[in-house]
DNA sequence: CAAGTCATGTAACGCGTTACATGATTGG
DNA sequence: CCAATCATGTAACGCGTTACATGACTTG
């Protein structure tokens, strides 16, 4: 039921075509809320039947079918009721941490592999959210800049905020993901240091 | 496809009923890791007609019927086939932060509701992690006690230190969170400090 | 003897993923 | 004119959740 308030978070900033929305699901947004177009498409569908959205379509010259959403009155009064509502919150279940506990079990290459991995990805994460956090305080963002044009000065500063808010915590946590795998490694480091006494060079060095 | 491995690893330690492992999701490994019953039984009953583990009926005095499993060769082979595939790392999806993108749709009093549900939430999850971690260093866990009773113990060391660096992973997220919140909920203040001039007192103080 | 917990499941449902399908328009 | 991108979907499947169902054994 998610990618719906995600959706509806979208189009409070500005009307919207599903495809462009489905692109800022794959860029952007995407960072923080994916979703393929194949989900996209009729969970705005149901929202129009359900009042929250409607619909214009767009003729451009041809018969071009092209039809941009706009959220409703009723559309921002659920938005509303959302971001009053408290989540559950639920158990964490992460494969990766399950897969680290058990890492004896992987050859020491492939445990490395994975871990190096890790590091990785969460670095590529760090770096998009980073440029994301930085598009907002500069207000480049381009949806947030279409949001501010339609909302009144003095709440500017509380939009621009929350978002950046939003991105600091995906930042923290990709900072901390990535210190993680490095002691990981280091720990991988040091236990096959054990096992084969003062084996041999150490052939890569992380910055 | 991942509780078949949490199964798997449960059972490299000791043979378990199903019963048992259901117990243990709702507890220590539940922390990683948490499925229901329902979800369970039918898990190894498929389990066991792959060949990975195999049930050994305890008809104990009366016509109780309970089964307990233990990993068989296959399973074995696969959980170290799996310990050394590298996961996919597919975007997060991470509903708080999307909220906490949108905090300034939402009443400051549920706001700040919602900020303080984050940090004693992520606060239980941490003590919890915190003692999961210690259980495993001191070697009191009951599973990790089963799991080094059979095995060597030239490997010991590895085995502790690996369940040890998976939880203090998620110490480390769960801090992260928490310090995350704090964040926010300072930013609330100031938010409405600015909008309600010096207002009034601050009720709460956090530690 | 009643309440709790031991012990094992089935059924329905929903969100999300992957794969598949189609055709029109635009730019090189 | 061909490839990329614009634009919109359908279908099948899987994992996980919630709710429901049952009965035996144990402890106070």
């Amino acid at each position: 039921m998610s990618l719906r308030y995600a959706l509806l978070a979208l189009l409070t900033a500005r009307p919207l075509t599903a495809y462009d929305m489905a692109k800022q699901f794959s860029a952007s947004v995407g960072h923080v809320w994916h979703a393929p177009d194949s989900q996209i498409y009729p969970e705005l569908r149901r929202m129009e039947s359900d009042g929250l959205v409607e619909a214009r379509e767009l003729t451009s010259g041809g018969r071009r079918t092209k039809r941009e959403y706009r959220i409703t009155d009723d559309g921002l009064v659920e938005f509303r009721a959302w971001a009053d509502t408290p989540l559950d919150y639920q158990r964490e279940r992460d494969v990766h941490h399950l897969k680290a506990a058990y890492l004896e079990w992987a050859d020491p290459a492939a445990a490395r592999e994975q871990l190096q991995r890790h590091l990785t990805f969460h670095s590529e994460q760090l770096q998009q959210w980073l440029a994301q956090r930085d598009g907002v305080l500069d207000r480049s963002n381009p949806t947030l800049a279409a949001r501010l044009e339609n909302s009144p000065a003095e709440e500017h500063e509380r939009v621009v905020a929350f978002k950046a808010f939003a991105y600091e915590g995906l930042i923290e946590r990709a900072r901390t993901e990535v210190a993680w795998a490095r002691r990981g490694i280091d720990l991988l480091d040091r236990l096959s240091g054990t096992a084969a006494e003062a084996g041999g060079d150490v052939e890569e060095r992380r910055a």
